[in-house]
DNA sequence: ATAGATGCAAAGAGTTTGCATAGGT
DNA sequence: ACCTATGCAAACTCTTTGCATCTAT
């Protein structure tokens, strides 16, 4: 039988995507673990990341046109909004609701993906 | 001055995303206008993609966590649905309107990308 | 004749995999 | 000690770029 062993690059990991607050792609979080545990490479991010996501410790979000980020599981429903200044992602968690009458005749809608594009309040901000 | 020039790449790949009724891949566009074609290179297919959207012929779709599609230009604001099972992407002409509000304080909505996702009317019918 | 367009190959960017070694248990 | 996890480098995929050649005007 395998089992997960507790590491201190997935301990690292694992605090940073907890402290985000926003979905961090896996350079992001390459980087920021990096102030952790230096010697941390790509490729144990990635491969870790994978572990986490099956293990429903974390989740994907995947914009149109951009990698994979990834945040802390969310119990809920929501979307997110992309600055189209900093590129940095943040959740949204409000929703429109009743997008099912949008699909044309015949079709079932069991789910859907909303993102918002603009500025975010610090670039929204004068300088 | 630059003025652009009527090839039989060109030609080639503005027919075949005409005729597919569906927003194609670059690697679809390009085997399919290679029977008009043979030599095309993907370098091309690429360049010449870019050049139809940059002169709004074309429009790229992009969906989250696949890579660009190219339809012919739809004039008007429209999101698209994905079918779960046959995987082909329609339009989607309805739009939820009023998605400003969503945002969090401070931030400022340009934008919006909606995906529906579910099973299309085909699909959904009874084999 | 001239300048944009093409095709090949090489270069990038992002992600995955092979393999010897480090390190949890 | 055992066996997973790691780090490096190479492989891969998709897209872009450099460059000599071709070709529409």
């Amino acid at each position: 039988m395998s089992q997960e062993r507790s590491t201190r690059q997935r301990a690292a990991m694992r605090a940073v995507i907890e402290a985000a607050g926003r979905p961090l792609s896996p350079q992001e979080i390459c980087a920021m673990a990096q102030s952790e545990v230096p010697g941390l490479g790509t490729a144990t991010v990635y491969r870790n990341l994978k572990l986490m996501v099956e293990a429903r410790e974390i989740e994907p979000v995947v914009l149109p046109g951009e990698g994979a980020r990834y945040e802390p599981t969310h119990h809920g429903h929501h979307h997110h909004f992309q600055c189209n200044e900093c590129k940095r992602v943040f959740d949204v968690h409000e929703c429109p609701g009743d997008l099912d009458r949008l699909a044309p005749k015949g079709f079932t809608v069991e789910r859907h993906e909303l993102t918002l594009y603009g500025r975010c309040d610090e670039c929204a901000a004068p300088k």
